[in-house]
DNA sequence: GAAAATTCGGAAACCGATTGCCTCGGAGGC
DNA sequence: GCCTCCGAGGCAATCGGTTTCCGAATTTTC
């Protein structure tokens, strides 16, 4: 009933075409010597049955699934769509299929999803995650390549694909600097967290580089706008003068521009602040838009991707690779020269 | 070199257990009648060599995969996330595995997807999208169940779970009622978005049914936080009194909170504002916390997960299927009692 | 103690595709 | 006219499990 029966097989195709299955194998494949003729009246047998061939058959001669699995250990979320897409990209381009499995940073969930995906002959891995944090390797002595995105492994052999946090923040400084900003203070998430701590500390190295301090010690608290706000009433309350403020996250950027404005001081005229992640609704809906560091993170996804596809040829890539963050430029730290920026 | 040997297969674990392959099959799987030392043996050989049942093997017999293909027809995004995790939650029970292909608005893409996930004889499809708009039918005649999640087809004999979006901008406008208000402006996204015009129009046929007309005409504009601001402007400037506003999404909402405060409205004092999706980073990121719709995606596509999976064990339930939203009520809405909102 | 029933486990077919090897027939060389 | 060579395509093994059928060994029954 509007279901159409079992697919087609391929001994359908070559009872249709009149061959043997073999010789229907080769003329779709393109294998062995065969007439013109023999070869087009097969394809138009597949044709006309909508032949696909039956993918678990072929692994199990080829022993190749052109399927990759891919572990999120905490929950997908916002970090893991760009990374996803990245990956999804660059596999599609190789023909591969991804499982997306989520760990829901559960280690059983995560390694039951090991297990899974080993038992469907996966040609490779990739982990992935919220928190950049290094994490434990996810298996050792694995049957196939392993790369992790955005995440890494505290194994310095695993190959991994990490944005430059700290290469991004000390852009977000140079350009504060580039904008004449010399008091210059810093609000980021919680203190435990692997990118805050990076992050800020690259930012006092290069304030420390171009001689200066920041203003005031930097404030750890929540990656929240509710925290940007608390902030802004610190650092007006006991901070001396300051005229930029560099921010761990666009949320943390939001709620400090949002309070700025609040207290009656003009973003980016009186204090130019710079926020992370470019996130485009956090970036685009802030009045004045965000200055942001971006991660690329689909650019990780589809090098994390490319780095397992070449893996899987056989030539792995150990170790950490690092790729560059960039800064976006937006009316938070610059005023346009001939628009005043519309509500 | 750290990478271990080949997988074992069964015929290992058979030959180290001492029995055939089959009495392996059978012991591993609790077929067949066997003595309990017997069975016990081959498991302990099978842990030993850590054995992982090959899944295209099993696929070849079975004719089972235990897997099924999601296919995002626009870009994986903010809707598609909280979908997926309901559906992996639900299938994951089921142990059953998820593709995901992201269709990218692409028909060509979606079709490429389709016939792969057919070659890879998934037991059944999900397919989703970011446009609740219905829309044509992936395939027909396809060999597997398909569900629609979120999305729905534009046959009314395929099986779709969405949200009841009307029933949602309801609930919002009889909130507002038993908050007192009876001013109630909309503002939402695109005239030709789908959700827009559903939420819109049930949001005015509900408002006649309590004997009173919207406050001005909707306001329809983008789905963006500038467009918010922007109308509360022409509200201000071309409507009359109004004390609440009813949004189309929660940026919206966001834009239009923030652009009345800036003129000077107390939210929720002067204009109760409510939005519609609960997007938690801009719900609870806004002064004060929203009052908005939530569609419930996750449990959307846990029911979806569950349709199909009934549907693959031979019981569909064509048409489509209808799931409520729920109002979550925060303090755009309604004065805490005993506690000011925080900034 | 022999026939029947039961238990246990092996042999082999099968799933669907790929591939190496072999055969058959026609063409060409001497 | 016979032999060789080559092109075309069939046969069958193979991948790794599952499952059916059957036989051997043991136990039960009278």
């Amino acid at each position: 009933m509007g279901k159409s029966a079992r697919p087609a097989t391929i001994s359908d195709v070559a009872a249709l075409a009149g061959v043997s299955v073999g010789t229907a194998s080769k003329a779709l494949n393109g294998r062995g010597s065969l007439r013109a003729e023999t070869r087009q009246r097969v394809q138009a047998a597949a044709e006309q049955l909508g032949f696909q061939a039956n993918a678990a058959a072929r692994t199990l001669s080829s022993g190749r699934t052109y399927t990759v699995g891919m572990i999120t250990t905490d929950t997908i979320g916002r970090f893991s769509i760009p990374l996803l897409i990245g990956v999804e990209d660059a596999l599609g381009a190789g023909r591969m299929s991804v499982f997306l499995c989520d760990g829901r940073d559960d280690p059983i969930r995560e390694q039951y999803y090991l297990k899974t995906l080993l038992s469907r002959r996966v040609d490779g891995i990739i982990v992935t995650g919220r928190h950049a944090r290094p994490r434990p390797p996810i298996g050792s002595g694995l049957p196939v390549p392993v790369v992790y995105a955005f995440v890494s492994s505290t194994d310095p052999e695993d190959c991994s694909v990490v944005a430059d946090e700290a290469g991004g923040a000390r852009k977000a400084i140079d350009h504060l600097l580039a904008v004449g900003r010399r008091r210059i203070a810093h609000v980021t998430g919680p203190e435990h967290h692997h990118s805050a701590v990076v992050r800020s500390s690259a930012a006092i190295e290069q304030l420390a580089e171009a001689g200066l301090q920041p203003a005031g010690p930097p404030l750890f608290g929540e990656w929240s706008e509710a925290w940007g706000r608390r902030a802004v009433g610190m650092l007006l309350a006991t901070a001396g003068e300051f005229d930029a403020v560099f921010c761990g996250s666009d949320q943390v950027a939001r709620g400090v521009t949002d309070a700025l404005r609040a207290a009656g001081r003009r973003v980016p005229e009186d204090v130019a602040v710079v926020g992370f992640d470019n996130w485009d609704v956090m970036v685009l809906g802030c009045q004045p838009p965000l200055t942001s560091v971006d991660m690329n993170l689909e650019g990780l996804g589809r090098a994390a991707a490319d780095l397992l596809l070449t893996a899987i040829n056989g030539e792995p890539s150990p170790g950490p690779h690092v790729r560059p963050c960039r800064l976006v430029v937006r009316e938070s730290t610059t005023v346009p020269v001939d628009s005043q920026p519309a509500g």
